[in-house]
DNA sequence: GATGAATGAGACTTCATTCAT
DNA sequence: TATGAATGAAGTCTCATTCAT
C-alpha cells in the first residue's frame, strides 16, 4: 500500500498498547462515575474501540475491573515509595501517604468489588498482594511513628490499611466539585490518630483479619 | 377510632401492610448484601411473595429503594430523639448518635443511590428532609459541646453530618464477622474530633454544600 | 342499621343491574378509545367497580367483548326496526338504516374483534345471528329499490352489509371533532349505490361469503 | 464511489441490509395478521433473526412501526407517480390510483397506529409528509377530473385521500381469499364521486382537517 | 488486530385472573 | 355480592459475549 520501508509492524504494538491504556483509563472512570455495571460497550465507545477490540485486551468484565485496579495499585505504589523511602519523619510520610491515597481516586473502582464478593476478593491475586505490600510498606512508619510519640499505640498497621480505605471511598461519595470536604476530614482522622484519644474498643486488626473481609 | 377490638373491618389491610413490611425489610438487606442491582424477584422470593406483589406495592425498584431508605431513616430519627431529647451532657449525646448511626446499618442502602445520581439525590424528598431533621437535632449538640471546650471549634454540623455518612459506610463495607472494626474506627474519628487538632483545610461544611452532593 | 323496613333485598339486584350496565358502557368506550387490550382494571375503575365485580359479570375479556357486542347490536336492531318496519319508500328506509348504524358507533368494538379471529368471528354467536338478522331485515329493502330502479341490481344485500361494516369502522377512525366527514361519505358511497354506475367486478356477495369474513 | 465492483469493503453491511428488510417485510405482514400487539420474537422468528437483532435495528415496537410504514409509503409513492405521470386522462388516473393503494395493502398497518394516538400521528413524520405528498399528486387529478365533469364538484382532494384510506383499511378487514370484495366496493365509491349525485352534508375536507386526525 | 452485527439469556414490568375477606 | 390484594405467565428490552469480515 505504501513506497516506504514498511514502519508497520513496530506500529501495531504500540496502537495495541494505547488502546489497553484507553481502554483502561475509560474503563477506570466508568467504574466510577457508573458503577461497576456499566455496559461494557460504552466503555469501548468511551475509548473510541469497538467492543470487539476491548474484549481482545480483557477477556470479560471481571478482567478488566482487575486490571484496573492492577494499574491503579501500580499508580499507588510508585508513588508511595517516593513518598516513604528514606523517611526521616515517620509520622510525616504516612500523612504524606495517606493523603496521597485519597487523591489517586482508586476508591470507586475498590469499592466497586464489594458486591457479592466478600469472599472472591481473596481470589483477585493483585488485592491481597498490594494489601501485603502496603503493610510492608507501611508499618516501619507506624512503628516509627509510634516509638517516638507522634501516634497512638492502640492501632496497628491493619487499622490504617482499613482506614485508608474507609477514607478513599469517602472521596468517592463526593460529587468532583465537593473534593475540598475530604481533605478536611482526612486531617480529622490523623489528628484521631495522635495520641492522647480514648480507649478502643477491641483488639487492634491483624493481619489474619483481612481473610475475610 | 375507637380502642374496642372492633377485629372484622381491618383485617386485609393487615395482611398487606405485613407483606409491605416484609418486602421493605428484605429489600433492605438484599440491597446491602447483593447490590442495588439485585434481581427484583429474589427480592420477592426472599419475603415469599410473587413479584406482582412487591409492584404492586412498589411501582419499580427505585420506588422500592426510597421506601427502603424512608424506612430506615424513620428509625434513625426515632432512635436519635431517644439519645438526644434532654440531652445534659451535648458531647457525650453526639457520639452516642453517631455511634447509633453506625449500628443501623443503614449505610449500604443509602450508598447504593450513589451512581449516576449525585444530583438525583435531591429529587429524593425523604432525604432531603432527613438531611434537614438531622441537621436541627445535632446543630444544639454540635454548638452545646463547642460552647463547653468539648469539640474542635473548626468543624461545623455539616462536617458531622458527612462523616457519618462516611463511616456509615464504612461499616457496611466489612463482613459482619468483622464489624467490631468499624466500632474501633468511630472512636477515632470522634477523637480527632475534640479540641487541640491540627489546622483543617477549606470552610466548614455548611447546609448548601448538600445542595449538589 | 335504619329503622325502617328494609328495602335492601330488592336494591341488591338493582345496584347489580347499574353494575353490569356500567361495566358494559364503560368498556365500549375504552374499547373504542385504547383498543381491545385496555387493561380489565382500566375498565373497571372507569365503571367505578372493582375488578372482582367485573369478573363476577364476565367470566374473562372476552365474554366482556361479546357482551359489549350483544348490548350494541340490540340497540341496533331496535332503532333498525323503527325505521324500516312499514316502509313505504324502500331506497329511502335504506339510506335512513345505513345513517343510523354509523351513529351508534359500534364501529370501534367490531373491528376490535379482527385480529386474529377471522374464524373466531363464527364462534362468536351473536354476530351470526345479527347477520342474519339484518339480512333478513335489509333484504325487502335492496329488492323493493332495486325494482323501482332506485338502486344499481349489480349488488346484493351481502355487499350492503359488508359497506355497512366498512362506513360503521370508518367513523371510528375519526376523531370526534371530525365526525362530520364520515356523514359526507356515508351519502358518496350510496350515491354509488344508485343505478347507472360502471360495471362491478366478481360476483355479488352472498350469505356463504360470511363464513369466512 | 466507483464503477467497479470492490468486492470486499461493503460487505457486511449487506448482510445487515437484508436482515433489516426481511424484519420489516416480516413485520408488515404480522402487524395486519396479528394486529399491532404481535410478539416481537415472533416477528424476529418470522425474519430469522434474533431478537437482539431486532432491536439493534429498531429501538422499540414503535420505531420498528414506522420504518414499516415508512416502507410502504415509499412503495406507493413509486408506484403512484408512475400512474399519475403525463396523465391525460385525470379522472383514469385518479382511479387506476385508489385501485392500486388498495391493492399495496398498507391499510392494516396504517390503521394499526390508531388506539391511543389520534394526535401521535402527527408526531409520525413519514405520515404528514406522505399525505401532504400524496395531495400534491392528487390534486391536479381532482381538479383536472372535475374541470372535464368526470368528477362531482362538491368534493376536495382531503375527501379523496380520507376515503381512500377508508377503502385501504376495508381491504384488511377481509380475509385473503375475500379480497375481490373491496374491489367490488372501490368501484362503488367511485361511481359515487362521479357527477350527479346528492348533496352532500359540512363543507369539504381541506388540509387544516387533517392536523387533528 | 480491529470492527460491529448477531445472538440469546435474563432482568424488568404488566396484567389477566383467582381468592380470601 | 363487592372488593382489591396476590399470583405468575408472558412480553419487552438490555447487554455480555461471540464471530464473520
Amino acid at each position: 500500500m505504501s513506497t516506504a520501508p514498511s514502519p508497520v509492524p513496530a506500529r501495531r504494538r504500540a496502537d495495541a498498547q494505547r488502546n489497553r491504556d484507553r481502554i483502561i483509563a475509560t474503563a477506570h472512570l466508568a467504574f466510577i462515575r457508573h458503577g461497576i455495571g456499566v455496559p461494557m460497550e460504552e466503555i469501548a465507545r468511551g475509548a473510541e474501540v469497538g467492543v470487539g477490540t476491548l474484549y481482545r485486551h480483557f477477556a470479560d468484565r471481571e478482567a478488566l475491573l482487575r486490571a484496573v485496579i492492577a494499574a491503579g495499585l501500580e499508580r499507588l505504589m510508585t508513588v508511595s515509595r517516593q513518598e516513604t523511602d528514606h523517611a526521616t519523619d515517620p509520622w510525616g510520610a504516612l500523612c504524606r501517604f495517606v493523603r496521597r491515597c485519597v487523591e489517586l481516586r482508586l476508591g470507586g473502582t475498590l469499592s466497586a468489588l464489594r458486591p457479592r464478593m466478600a469472599q472472591a476478593m481473596k481470589e483477585i491475586a493483585e488485592l491481597a498482594d498490594a494489601r501485603q505490600r502496603m503493610l510492608e510498606l507501611l508499618d516501619p512508619l507506624v512503628r516509627g511513628a509510634q516509638e517516638r510519640g507522634q501516634m497512638r499505640t492502640d492501632v496497628s498497621t491493619g487499622d490504617m490499611i482499613i482506614l485508608i480505605g474507609m477514607l478513599v471511598r469517602h472521596e468517592c461519595e463526593l460529587t468532583e466539585d465537593k473534593e475540598w470536604i475530604t481533605r478536611r476530614h482526612v486531617e480529622i482522622v490523623l489528628d484521631g490518630l495522635r495520641p492522647g484519644g480514648g480507649e478502643l474498643p477491641g483488639p487492634t486488626v491483624t493481619l489474619t483479619d483481612f481473610h475475610h473481609d
